[in-house]
DNA sequence: TAAAAAAATTAATCTAGATTAACATATGAA
DNA sequence: TTCATATGTTAATCTAGATTAATTTTTTTA
């Protein structure tokens, strides 16, 4: 593995601490580069999520396919995140929920075993790790208030405000999913707001 | 600080990672106990969230008042659970949310400050804290999938078998505020289920 | 460039859950 | 033990958003 491959997640580890060159050569030698056609899966529910993906460039979704069939949309993902199905991924059980691409996708790949390695050599990481989790539950559980005391078309404002190139890149029927809402509706808030 | 006082924490801790005397003292050193009455507040909105609490014994809920004056709880809380405004408490910004004690309620605190310094004597231990928040994330991820993909009555049995213990020590009308319906749907499913 | 498939729109109808408001029952403090 | 406050119930009415189904537009592929 190239280094000036994972550049990408080396500059964003390096957003938390700094990096001896040693580190990122260890870093290099622990993940791998995967590149996905739009519509290819990172990972399908009832397989187990052996891998944690960050996104170099591109688009995908985590998303649930409930009982009737429906998608619920977990979350987007663009450059710079970082892609799971955390429970599958922290248990090592099958996963219920499906990452696929929306776009051509190039991602940093860390398996389960090497993440365990990688902590191992630079434990420091696990802070980085660990401050990223902090971010995405704060985010979590703002969405979890959100769908409780903001409208439809409150939420949709905000996604649109707070997610713009997301929204660019995805069709608006995923859109609606991830707000909790038909594609007929939002459609229907869509012509209201002119 | 006396060891005995914060057995409950270093049980809480040693169930994922083993503690040699020496830490066991130390990690004793850097946090106190509270003893709230039922009604007080760990934590108001507006205040900056300092500490985290480890809750030793007692019941409290987490919640946010929105523009209308509306409260939704975000969480609930029991022995051997970790609360704070995490938003708040990574940041050292002020805090959107409430921590309200249901019961009389023994807590650990833990400053940021002393967390800090916990971290830096223990560094092991920020693997600890990186495993409860992936928990904690898995569960928020969920709570948002239930809320877009299960009908109130669906999402009030699930709350019932896995939070029986909580539901007998909170009125009803915070259950009903946690499943985001009013309380007076949720005394009409209640007799519906009889 | 045409045909097929995917995505988006429109409009009528329906319903889970909200709102309002009046009343009932606990709980707790003095 | 009584009054006040907090909590819970009931029932009528209302509405945000779902459902259904037909149609249009866009994108993809051959």
């Amino acid at each position: 593995m190239n280094v000036s491959e994972v550049e990408s997640l080396l500059v964003h580890f390096e957003k938390d601490t700094p990096l001896s060159n040693l580190e990122k050569l260890q870093i290099a030698s622990f993940v791998s580069i995967g590149s996905f056609k739009k519509g290819e899966y990172l990972l399908r529910s009832g397989n187990v999520c052996k891998e944690t993906f960050f996104i170099v460039s591109g688009c995908v979704r985590i998303y649930y396919s409930d009982q009737k069939g429906v998608e619920h949309t977990i979350n987007f993902g663009i450059s710079d995140w970082w892609v799971s199905d955390i429970k599958s991924f922290i248990t090592q059980e099958v996963a219920d929920y499906n990452i696929q691409c929306l776009a051509n996708t190039e991602v940093i790949i860390l398996s389960f075993d090497k993440q365990e390695q990688l902590l191992q050599v630079i434990p420091r990481l696990e802070r980085v790790f660990k401050k990223k989790l902090e971010k995405a539950l704060v985010v979590a559980q703002k969405r979890i208030v959100d769908g409780f005391s903001l409208t439809a078309k409150e939420r949709y404002l905000q996604f649109r405000e707070r997610y713009a190139s997301v929204e660019v890149m995805v069709p608006q029927y995923m859109v609606a999913s991830y707000l909790g809402i038909t594609k007929e509706f939002l459609s229907k808030m869509k012509k209201e707001l002119g």
